[in-house]
Order: C-alpha cells, then structure tokens, then sequence
DNA sequence: GTAATTTACTATGCGTGCATAATAAAATAT
DNA sequence: ATATTTTATTATGCACGCATAGTAAATTAC
C-alpha cells in the first residue's frame, strides 16, 4: 500500500493517467475508451469488431458498449462484414476521423512528453519490471507456489 | 497502442494485476478494493475515514460505497469519532480481521514475487518512470505547451 | 446434409472510479 | 452569538472492466 509497492505504483498511476485522459476526452465531449477504439480503427478500411479488442486490450463484452456509444454519437457505423457473417466491420465517420485525430495528438502527446523527460535506461527498466509482471501473471506463477517467495 | 507505449504498458499491466487480485478476492467472496481498504484500515485503534482514501489512493465518494457493501458483509463497524462530530471511525470486526491477513497474504506474495525476479536497477527505472508520469500529471505539464515535446 | 462445436457478437448485472450535489457538523469571521 | 465557509460523509448517475448468459452464423464432425 506504500508508494514503493509496485502494484500500489501501477493503480495509482494508471489511475491519473485515466482520469487525465478522460478530462481531455471531456473536452471533445468524448471519453478515454472512446478515443482508444477511435485510434484501434483503420480510418481507411475500417477494422472488424474483433480486431480492436486485442489490438487495445479489451474485452469483446466492453467493447460492445462502446461501440454502441459510439454509433449513437455518430463516430461509427457498422457494416456487414462480407467475409463473415457473424462479423461486423466498424467504420469511421467522417466526424469519426477528425476525432481520431485529436485522440491521437493527446495519447502522442503524453508518450513523447514522458520519453523525453526520462532516462533511456530507466526506461528500459520500467518495460522490464511490466514484463516481468505480465509474464508471471499469464503464466500464472505467483498464487501457485511454483516460484519462491522466501 | 503499441506494447511499447508507456501508457498502454500502465493501462494493460495494471488491468491484469486487478484481474488477478480480484480472482483471489473472490475465492473470498470479497473484492479487490475491499482487500485494499482492509488493509488501509488500522486492526488495533480503526481509523477515521478521512485517513483511507489518501492511503489506497481512492476518492472519498468511492471509499464510502466500499465501506457501505463492507459493513453489510459483517467487516467492518462504524462508531462516531469522538474527535470530530462529522467523522467516522471504521473498525475491524474479528471477521475483518482475519480477511484483512488474507488480503495482506495476497498483495505481499505479488510484491515480492515480482521483486525478486527483476533487477535492482530496473525496478529502480520502473519506479523512476512511474515518479515522472505522476509528477507531469500532478503539475500538469503536458497538455499545456509549457513543455516541449518536439 | 444434419448435429455438435466454435466463434462473433449482444445484453445485463456487479464492482468501482469519477463528477456532482446534498446534508450535517465543525471551524472561522464578524 | 450568528453567519459564512470549510470539511466529512453520503447519494446518485455515468463510464467501463469483467463475468455470465444468450443468439446467430460459421465450422467441424459424422
């Protein structure tokens, strides 16, 4: 729960990442997730529905409702998909595209701002650390007393 | 959107660790965020409820739906602070208690698993990256052109 | 070709983060 | 002392991640 825990490290930041993110979504009248789909769509060839949660590390459920949302604001339509009936093909619009845009510039803006105000090695550490913890968690090391803790 | 964005690393990391905290709550029949305010709460003396959202890093107004699902659950009590006629103090109840050292058991075993599988020096860059991200967002440096990003 | 399985969604409910607003009790100002 | 402001807490609504369950189309198994 201190600030030198990592998983206390990792929530509170992704949290004020968010909540950052979500305030210059705000500004469009748009949402964090809004914009991730937004940018996960090809704005040329639109994209299949089951491109965009693997791509932006979402499930198909969420996605769903974004989608819905976002066909409802008039950012998307969607199309039959014509190599799969079961599918869709999500489409931008034109207003879609402008959007895209301003989410790019935003999720640039943070990535370029943060890079250039840290180390390379230490940056090399941060991906280090987040592998480590991704690899242990999807394999499913931890809570299975197949790794040492002593 | 790529894995190698710090904030998708952030967003898609911190995401997997709540998953897998909440599965373990949940062999409880409890949550991830009761986990962490057990732990908040102090097991001897209780504490007023002002002192646990600066502590897990949740708002006041969040806290208050956890606490309330909480006392339902026979976890905690609420007595009045005597210190202070608007505040309250939450305590454990022997049934919080013994979920609280299961909570403790969880987030120590995450923590030291991962730190003994990473470098020193790069659990150090992790923590160096994590301290920028927080400071630019907190001083809010990004979005308002008073940092170069070109 | 029909049946069983897999795959692509969609709907819904819960937990939780955030924003906003309301209430009540300090604390402060006068 | 009374009025104003601040603080502690709760209530409510929206967004979204996840789980579960359902529907429909494709794939496969026979």
């Amino acid at each position: 729960m201190k600030d030198t825990t990592i998983d206390y490290a990792l929530r509170a930041t992704w949290q004020a990442v968010a909540k950052m993110y979500n305030e210059e979504a705000g500004k469009q009248d748009s949402t964090m997730a809004t914009g991730f789909t937004l940018l996960s769509i090809d704005p040329e060839k639109g994209s299949p529905s089951t491109a965009l949660g693997p791509k932006m590390g979402m499930e198909g459920t969420s996605l769903s409702r974004t989608l819905k949302s976002m066909e409802e604001k008039g950012l998307i339509t969607r199309k039959p998909n014509p190599n799969d009936g079961r599918g869709v093909l999500i489409c931008l619009t034109e207003f879609g595209k402008e959007k895209r845009e301003y989410s790019k510039e935003v999720v640039l803006k943070f990535n370029d701002t943060i890079r250039k105000n840290v180390k390379e090695s230490d940056l090399e550490g941060f991906f280090k650390v987040i592998g480590v913890v991704n690899e242990f968690i999807s394999e499913k090391k931890i809570y299975t007393d197949n790794v040492s803790t002593n």
